[in-house]
DNA sequence: GTTATTGCAAAATATTTGCATTATA
DNA sequence: TATAATGCAAATATTTTGCAATAAC
């Protein structure tokens, strides 16, 4: 008896989602791996577990898991969605040479405090980002900045 | 002499942009309806002015702003790009029924104060926004919220 | 008059939808 | 076995690209 995946199927039922195989898949590889993948890359992950997954099943499942606040979808260079599981509230750097996408702990939190409200409207997610030049991409003596 | 379409050309001219028709109409459609549009909404517009403009050229003018940094782009609900002139440091508010943006003040701004940046990447642009429900379509008496 | 810009058509990329097949409970 | 999920193919949406016609200086 495999207890990841038990604990996964529990996770997904306590969310109202029938634990599928393709679900609880996708569901450890985004836990396992913090990276804030694309679509693309979790089908090209995917596929290495399960050959014939397709990729409406990809959005099938991270439609559902937004819908069902398992994860977070990220819109930070305007052509494609990333994906976080939610866990604590933070914010994300976009690193605009190699993209990858890194957590950024929250000293001042956007909505956290002393954050006034002005405008009477409802919030109910706060999103916070940066963008600019990974430290390794700065520490890369080839590159031009 | 139009006086402000003379600015217009001057603003553009500081950037290095050249000031064709095109640029100067969809800069001052910009600079004057502060609406955070698409590319749709600004094609819309420009068609009524220019009914031979093309997407391309929309898409052309706004990355060359961008670029230039006269305007900048918000990615906020991942599958198309919103415009804003870059005036002063303010977050955004998308309201998910309305699909408006709205501009919020900043009272502790994200990357102004106090956040530390334990990570030493680069930080060269800050993004802040919130999703929820308008102050307008909260009070509208015959939704569902 | 030379170079840069525009605009059309086509391509590329990202996501959604219709529907028949398959899996789940 | 009834219902829900999967996966293929096609459709839709957004943005980019190649290139010939046009505009800017």
């Amino acid at each position: 008896m495999n207890t990841a995946v038990n604990n996964t199927k529990n996770i997904l039922l306590s969310k109202g989602i029938t634990p599928t195989f393709q679900r609880i898949v996708i569901y450890e590889f985004l836990d396992q791996n913090r990276i804030h993948p694309n679509v693309d890359t979790i089908f090209a992950m995917m596929t290495k577990q399960i050959p014939t997954i397709s990729r409406t099943t990809i959005y099938n499942t991270l439609n559902l898991f937004m819908e069902k606040n398992l994860v977070s979808g990220l819109s930070l260079n305007g052509n494609e969605m990333n994906f976080d599981i939610n866990t604590h509230p933070h914010h994300h750097f976009y690193c605009t040479i190699c993209k990858k996408i890194t957590d950024i702990e929250i000293t001042c939190p956007i909505g956290k405090n002393k954050l006034k409200n002005p405008s009477n409207h409802l919030i109910q997610e706060v999103h916070g980002y940066f963008k600019g030049i990974c430290k390794d991409c700065l520490s890369a003596p080839s590159l031009d900045k």
